[in-house]
DNA sequence: TTGACATAAGACATCAGACAATTTAAGCTT
DNA sequence: AAGCTTAAATTGTCTGATGTCTTATGTCAA
């Protein structure tokens, strides 16, 4: 294990053993999968107490570094998608931000990013949408396998573009309108209607129309928009 | 204090108390600036241990909504965009991200965010946006002067959307461009070539011209743009 | 042999108490 | 009144004990 521990003199112990852990996860020291040594192994090794070895993991945890499993130990995670879209979710939250914000930056987001999908997206990308949209067209899906496959294709669309913050974005918007939709409208959504939109976005991306796509796409939004819209009662 | 304690049953100890002081947050039961009750109160008001309730803290503070004081207290902030734009970052070093995602996501932000500020800039908006060219302008400004004008510049088109999410999201990409600005340029910067366009978006926006604003905003941008991609080692 | 159950070991979760370090303000000195 | 000292409050850290969860092991019966 690299040696820049004792290197660290500023800041709390704290803070102190986060920059030293974080770093051994960036350098890959430690790779997404492996578990960390155990806690006490570690605090014997960098010198410091239990607790504040836990603050640290707790930190780690929620910066979406590492998971923490009872009896069994701390994996080294991909998670930091995650927890940046829900920080983002909670300035949501805390600022009161009306309906028809998060609809506009979903529209603007959302339009440029099937061009950019239709200009990116490989056969993997292709395929992830394709199975989302064929989901949706079955008639035997239930109506909660219905809006998994929605975010599915909505997100393939996002991640087809091959930008990460985009994804966070989008992830971010799409959950705080998932809590919207939950919360204001139960269900209201109209399934056979979007089937349209779905297939001509998909057709469009494979296409490699980018212009198609994003009317399309364009199109599609409006019956979401207009759904929340018009159920706003605040 | 509100009383929904009692009603978190599921997850560890950790989660439901931070589940809980966020809420106390978010419902403004403690406001920014204000400082939660002493480690021991706390503990006792919710029947956890303090190593329980200071790895919920840790946590809490990770997320920029506190901040602690050793020797002080607990202090509610508004820290948040900060903390997601760590976590962006770490993403960065992870390799998970590289500059052109952040440049593409800024463009496309932007762009429409400063046709959406010609559309809706209120005086007291612009006012703020000018203060912002002033300093820039001034030969006395330092360079860490002007690299916070200039921050200032865009946030205020930013803000003058009106449009809290297009901020946070827009605060977190400034705020990694600025690390990454400062960190590997240091000195690059040609603040004379970037005067002209500052006056000319200002006008602009003055003059309520969408285009006109978003086609000299699209011109800014190539030049941190190009500074950014020549001086992109890795 | 094999499947179900009991057991034990390893690891994280939580608690309690003690002491150190820091900040602040009150009190004392000059 | 200014400067210094001291004490109280609060967070920072360490330690040991106990609870809980998961996994692997081993036993026993079908």
């Amino acid at each position: 294990m690299s040696n820049k521990w004792k290197n660290l003199k500023n800041g709390s112990l704290i803070q102190r053993a986060e920059e030293f852990l974080t770093e051994l996860i960036l350098s890959r020291e430690f790779t997404s999968g492996e578990y960390l040594p155990p806690e006490m192994e570690l605090c014997n090794k960098l010198g410091i107490g239990r607790s504040t070895l836990r603050e640290t993991i707790s930190i780690l945890e929620s910066k979406g570094l590492v998971r923490r499993k009872h009896g069994v130990g701390v994996m080294v995670v991909d998670g930091s998608h995650k927890a940046a879209s829900h920080i983002i979710h909670l300035m949501f939250k805390r600022n009161q931000i009306s309906h028809i914000n998060i609809l506009e930056m979903r529209r603007l987001v959302e339009t440029q990013a099937v061009r950019w999908a239709s200009e990116r997206a490989t056969e993997e990308d292709i395929k992830l949408i394709e199975n989302a949209v064929d989901v949706m067209k079955s008639n035997s899906s239930t109506f909660d396998e219905y809006v998994d496959a929605d975010y599915e294709f909505h997100l393939g669309i996002t991640k087809a573009t091959h930008n990460p913050i985009l994804v966070i974005f989008m992830q971010t918007i799409q959950s705080i309108l998932k809590d919207i939709i939950v919360s204001t409208l139960r269900s209201g959504l109209r399934p056979e209607r979007s089937r349209h939109y779905h297939e001509k976005i998909l057709e469009a991306i494979k296409e490699r129309d980018p212009e198609k796509a994003s009317t399309a796409l364009s199109e599609h939004l409006l019956g979401t928009e207009n759904l929340i819209m018009n159920n706003n009662s605040d």
